[in-house]
DNA sequence: CTGAAAGCGCTTACAG
DNA sequence: CTGAAAGCGCTTACAG
């Protein structure tokens, strides 16, 4: 492919014996041209099937009218959700995306945010990595004076904007409710406890055995429960306990909650009469098991409206007005039949 | 938020009291440089913290490294595969992708095509959306000498690189599958015709038929199916038809296909014994269902990386050789145990 | 190996 | 309302 060279403003400027300042002016809207000469650069572009070069433009002004996203996956529900929420109010106000995917390695989101720097965007919104536990990326997005957003999984100490979910509160409320369904020895897989979030979820669990006086016990906590398989690896273990738990919280994803099941089910632990189940993101597949999984919807799409729409406000204030740096979204137990021990299944 | 004025190679030539050329020279590595002054250089740039401005690099270069995509939706499992795996392929050669979707609008596509332009990217990779039936806009791109690769829905008048799935004879393998465990009388939730892929997978359907020497029943074949809410709607009208079908092959969709298994439960239709269901596409939910859901593996991610190797071959071809202008990946057929009449459930 | 200069395509103060 | 000119930050032929 030869790049035939595209029409410029100077092609028309020529065509026409007017300046590409004029040019400029009336592809702009601006008032100060001649209203019968804009029209007339206006038809002559779509003639020459001009588009404007984002690029010069973008240089030239300082701006770039894009906002970057690293998440550690694209392709999980979760993110693919926030992404299409922030898509979906960004596009609006004619800003492009572009995303990365950090794989949660510490390494490809440092890399990312160095790609994003370059790019020269006006704002990057991330969720951290599992591996990072290294912030000097992000400060560095802080010094080059690119906005900053921070949703769910967040590194705490920067001072930046935040989107979360009010993680304590909703695992509190669901190991509340499977207290109050009869549930006495509740499992909690955890996720990493270098992540805030995870910390958070923890948090909420250990403070609804204390609300309702139950003891915590070591051996029902289990660590690196990520995936669903490691979910399974976790449930196999905790069920095979001389006093097994009759509830398990897979606090750090739907995935697990997964694991969860089908090894009860493999087991021949009857859900939820013998163990309950509760996970956490509210998947879609949830809502199909057998039974059908009860857990936390965290309003994703929604929340990727938010962080777009906190940008713009953030933008428009221009430091007169004082925004609200966190944003707490918070999130809904969807009570389905893995924890319906009282009412039956 | 006060723009503060970021390090440029005219700081950090000043600095070094050396020339922008040679600051540039050396940070592009080229061999041009004094190794020591190179090395200086490197040096002060780290310490200044400086980063390369890839809009303007890319103006002066007359490229993008940047990668357009479009898709009907990001939040959709199919889709948000395909863009993780271009996004795995392309971030290892330096490039970046900007996410449009297009909701299924064609007035949305139309605009994010122009976007895609206007940002000089280096290649745009696009599925159509459902409404888009004129593809000017798609001519366009070409005129403008941008790479042009589409993938899943193409528009087939269009001479450029594709990407697609045997639709044709994936649906054929799977109604021949239907029959072959005993179905006599299946019915096809079929897609939106003025869609290529649609077309291709009726097309397979009335194949096995044929193969087998079985009638076509017009009532059979229900349209307007795309949804989980359409599937369960359209199955609804077949099974209380007089004579019900004793399969459903949802060729649009696994939503479709849930909606199918819904409303079977619903009718109490036994599914496979009384009613055998096919999906398409291997949602991961279909493999959680229960039953679990017969459906067709598309291969989504690996798709992703092919497409954007395809853009890379053809960049490095430069017209010497001859590149493939289809790459089409064979599915495959995932039996589970929503047809397995034969062997039981 | 190094510098001076032009230019990528646009926008915008400045002057009239 | 219009033009001439400078400049966004970089790269790269050209000359030495």
């Amino acid at each position: 492919m030869k790049p035939k060279k595209r029409t410029t403003i100077y092609d028309i400027a020529q065509k026409l014996n007017v300046t590409p300042s004029s040019v400029s002016r009336a592809l702009n809207n601006s008032n100060y041209v001649n209203e019968a000469t804009k029209k007339l650069i206006l038809k002559t572009a779509e003639e020459l099937n001009y588009k404007r070069n984002t690029m010069a433009s973008n240089l030239r002004k300082g701006q770039s009218k894009t906002i970057g996203v690293v998440v550690p996956r694209i392709n999980q529900n979760y993110f693919a959700n926030i992404i299409a929420g922030i898509e979906d109010a960004t596009y609006k106000q004619g800003y492009n995306l572009i995303i990365c995917q950090s794989n949660e390695s510490y390494e490809k989101e440092v890399q990312s945010i160095n790609t994003l720097i370059n790019q020269h965007v006006d704002c990057i919104v991330i969720s951290v990595s599992i591996e990072s536990n290294n912030h000097k990326h992000l400060q560095n997005v802080l010094d080059q004076n690119i906005q900053l957003i921070q949703f769910d999984r967040v590194a705490d100490e920067l001072e930046t904007l935040k989107v979360i979910n009010d993680n304590e509160q909703a695992s509190f409320e669901a190991v509340d409710h499977m207290i109050e369904q009869g549930y006495k020895r509740i499992a909690l897989l955890e996720g990493p406890q270098n992540v805030d979030i995870f910390r958070q979820r923890k948090k909420g669990y250990l403070q609804a055995l204390a609300k309702h006086n139950i003891p915590v016990i070591d051996e029902l906590i289990v660590e690196n429960t990520w995936t669903k398989e490691l979910g399974a690896k976790g449930t196999r273990q905790l069920l095979s306990l001389p006093e097994p738990p009759d509830a398990i919280f897979a606090s750090v994803s739907d995935f697990s909650a997964l694991g969860v099941l089908e090894v009860a089910t493999d087991m021949n632990f009857k859900v939820p009469s013998q163990l309950g189940i509760c996970g956490y993101s509210n998947e879609d597949f949830t809502e199909i098991t057998s039974p059908s999984i009860t857990t936390i919807d965290q309003f994703s799409f929604y929340m990727g409206k938010t962080i777009a729409n906190l940008y713009f406000q953030e933008m428009e204030n221009n430091d007169t007005v004082v925004v609200p740096k966190i944003i707490s979204i918070k999130p809904k137990l969807i009570i389905r039949s893995s924890t319906m021990k009282k009412k039956g299944k």
